[in-house]
DNA sequence: ACGGAAATGAAAATCATTTTCATTTGTGAT
DNA sequence: ATCACAAATGAAAATGATTTTCATTTCCGT
């Protein structure tokens, strides 16, 4: 295992904190910094292990890396511009834990995430 | 444009109304059905125009083809056997209701996935 | 039957991401 | 400082989903 670059994790944050990962290496390329791709998808994952960012999908697919808290929160997030609002889960959190508990499971996480379209879009 | 081809959207619908191109076109393989995966693309996009589908994307990227209007349930999954149990997920409908609504969202839908160990892992 | 529009699909192109692998760098022990 | 080995790096190739190209086939209206 690799651990992140730290110029990456700096990257990421300047970029206001959400990318894409060939966003985060084009724009280390225009500042004159000299890392290869690879490197920075290794980075990247290696912080979302580290559960220091957060991936999201964007429409067409593509993987964005966003910095995160290190709450359980779920997202809120707009199809057309991306927007995203984090959001509070307590009523998850105990439908997930009832479900599971009924069902026998013990170590028990979950995900869920809303879509839609927000007012501007 | 084209149209979609029928025998997609009946494929797709056969698939429990969930599945990826690359999915529903091996499914039609497998059943003799003789169509190119060009046009499964193809027809699943002119459905998504229509809005008769949704896309999604899996965690992986790729997009997963999903009727409108379909009662869609939730899973709960087995990390060691992988074993799945379909859940209802009324609760879970009426929270992503109520947060998109306060968020201003609209055209809304959502994914939830609960994962641990069942009783016999 | 004729002609053009729509549909089809094989193959090539695209694009993000991952893997491979040889090279470089960093580190700890001696 | 030097040797040895692990970790980090990045160029290039591989992968896999999706899109594009383009030649062919099917449909329809006349």
């Amino acid at each position: 295992m690799s651990r992140s670059n730290p110029r990456v994790l700096s990257t990421l944050e300047r970029a206001g904190g959400f990318a894409s990962a060939q966003e985060v290496y084009r724009l280390m390329q225009r500042e004159g910094e000299s890392i290869g791709l690879t490197t920075v998808y290794r980075s990247l994952q290696s912080l979302v292990n580290d559960k220091i960012v957060d991936v999201l999908r964007r429409d067409d697919g593509e993987a964005i890396y966003r910095l995160c808290g290190e709450e359980h929160h779920h997202h809120l997030v707009c199809k057309g511009c991306g927007d995203t609002v984090e959001i509070e889960g307590g009523a998850i959190e105990k439908w997930a834990k009832n479900i599971a508990q009924e069902h026998g499971f013990r170590d028990v996480g979950h995900t869920a995430e809303i879509f839609g379209l927000c007012a501007k879009c």
